[in-house]
DNA sequence: TTGTATGCGTTATCAA
DNA sequence: TTGATAACGCATACAA
């Protein structure tokens, strides 16, 4: 490698021409002798020059066209999954993505966002941490247009460090100056339940992860729904058939195991990915299994027996959704409005259910 | 939002003191007097003022501390499994990373390729497209650090940009000037197929993507080195149990379920993911099975009967060592060695494979 | 310990 | 159409 890579200045002065018409040529202007043009042409080759766009973009005006993405983990398939259809609508655009995982830490996920903003992203996609009071939101969507996926943004106590328009009299209780997408967790959680009522189920476990979880309260919301709506001879509405400690496939399956051997309960709502495979792994170790549907589509899930139900959400299109919605900001064609988009889910009955 | 985001000259008018003093600060240099450094902070806090990393990266010396990483796709679990260990590495060390999705297509992936360089992200790992001739990272490598994955480089007619030493008179295939981290495919492959030989088989069935994927190559190279080891009574020495036109799971299962009636085939070496779920499907429906191995292991693996026997590699350790590789560069602790890793695979005996 | 002056690679202004 | 010159935000000699 050259000791020092070969700048603009080195491309015009090889090319016999003044350093803004390179920077015209770089840039594509057309209004260029072609003479000049080609001499530029051959100068950038053979110098092995390379238009350094960290530098353009320090100027008023112009940006690196970079948009964040905080996540929780990027190995996680629905994150990934989501992260790939935010690249695809970046790139469409013309933006790079950076994606970063959280781990669900409130200390990393500020450490990150700061991170993200001190490099000068346009834009940025996050997933609230679990713990949050918002108060990171507040400072960040004064400097960058913020998205908020999956969850919503914890209303501050914070105010909005600029307020453009009076606050809503009733406002809800997400965050009021950045935008959100969320699945319709309840309506899904709901569906879920309802199903294995249908299917004669009276003693329903709610299966799932910590109740810290905005996703996992929303689940819980959906499934005393359904009970409730229900009425006629259901056990469900106590605490009693609610367990929110499976973190882990392991741990959910080691509760459903505790649970199969007394008939304590004659259904199994898996109100995520890790609790349904846990469920599935302790049906097959006991060799007998409960009607299952789970919340959130998963690979195996159509490929055992019977096949797992589940309550399938659109994670491609949260992406895109929360995509558009950041470069519309950017490129000033969408109105400034902090609205909330919930996108639906899908009960797919497969047979377990029953 | 300020019509001009406050500056480093801001904060200095601010606080009473020189720019100079602001800059330390903010970098954490320690002789700052108690009494400026708090009015320094001050100044910042109050007008919302953020470091710029962007600008300050076009100082000679500086960078940004960002990796690029090209992959295929990141909504495939092997890819974002690996992106997950790069980024864990990168975040550990200071760096970002932005990653990006060739598509394999080889003329996205250069513009991908340009795209970062023009970003000025400090080094690359990259998988190379399936059809390459090692031109884009001959240019490449002369700007920034490249380490392969997945798949070496295609030597390139073109010569290096620099030769720092002779080359070795025997090269391998691979280019010269990357280093590169390989999973041993052929080695893999060779287990799973001698742990059908063991079982019993004598007509096993290769099942693949197209032959235009160096890891197919290499694995179609195990299984036959397996077949031949055997020597005695085996059939599949000829081409005609070898099938790589299964480019998704559907088209995988309509090629095991056509084989399924005759008896031309007695066991399955599904070569990829997508191909062992075929199969699995194909099983399925046909109500019968056949021994069966993959490659690459999958959520789904274990929780089907009988529980799918696999190669696994470690993934992770793929994307951490290639991560440590281009940092140990950047840092320069490293020699600019050209060295190629192959990481061992695992056989995973689950029952299939009889 | 603090400040001044200069330069990093690029783009914008404005005159030629 | 082209070019000289001044920014952009920050960091570093070097001087104080």
């Amino acid at each position: 490698m050259p000791a020092r890579p070969p700048t603009m200045k080195d491309v015009a002065a090889a090319a016999g021409v003044a350093l803004k018409t390179v920077s015209r040529h770089v840039n594509g202007a057309t209004n260029i002798d072609p003479v000049l043009a080609q001499r530029i042409s051959d100068a950038i080759v053979s110098l092995g020059y390379r238009h350094n766009l960290a530098a353009a973009s320090i100027r008023p005006g112009r940006s690196a066209k970079v948009v964040g993405l905080v996540i929780s983990d990027l190995a996680n398939p629905y994150w990934s999954v989501l992260a790939r259809a935010v690249e695809r609508v970046c790139s469409e655009n013309g933006y790079l993505l950076v994606t970063v995982s959280s781990e669900e830490d409130g200390e990393r996920h500020r450490l990150l966002v700061d991170r993200l903003i001190a490099q000068r992203v346009d834009g940025l996609i996050v997933a609230p941490p679990r713990r949050d009071d918002g108060a990171w939101a507040a400072a960040a969507s004064a400097v960058v247009p913020i998205v908020a996926i999956d969850r919503p943004v914890a209303a501050a106590a914070a105010e909005p460090p600029v307020r453009d328009a009076a606050a809503a009299p009733g406002a809800t209780l997400a965050a009021s100056f950045v935008e959100t997408v969320l699945a319709d967790n309840a309506g899904g959680a709901e569906n879920a339940t309802r199903a294995l009522l249908e299917g004669g189920a009276r003693r329903i476990l709610f299966l799932g992860d910590s109740i810290e979880l905005y996703t996992m309260r929303e689940r819980l919301v959906g499934y005393r729904r359904a009970l409730e709506g229900w009425g006629d001879g259901v056990d469900g509405t106590d605490a009693a058939f609610v367990d929110t400690s499976a973190h882990t496939a392991v741990e959910a399956a080691a509760i459903v195991t505790a649970l199969l051997g007394s008939d304590r309960i004659d259904a199994v709502f898996a109100a995520n990915n890790r609790s349904a495979i846990g469920a599935l792994d302790a049906f097959t170790h006991a060799g007998s299994r409960l009607p299952l549907v789970g919340f959130d589509d998963f690979e195996a899930a159509p490929l055992v027996r019977p096949a797992v139900s589940v309550v399938a959400q659109d994670v491609s299109l949260m992406g895109e959704t929360a995509a558009r919605a950041v470069l519309a900001r950017l490129t000033g064609s969408a109105p400034t409005g902090s609205g909330t988009t919930v996108l639906p889910t899908t009960l797919v009955l497969r047979g377990s259910e029953r």
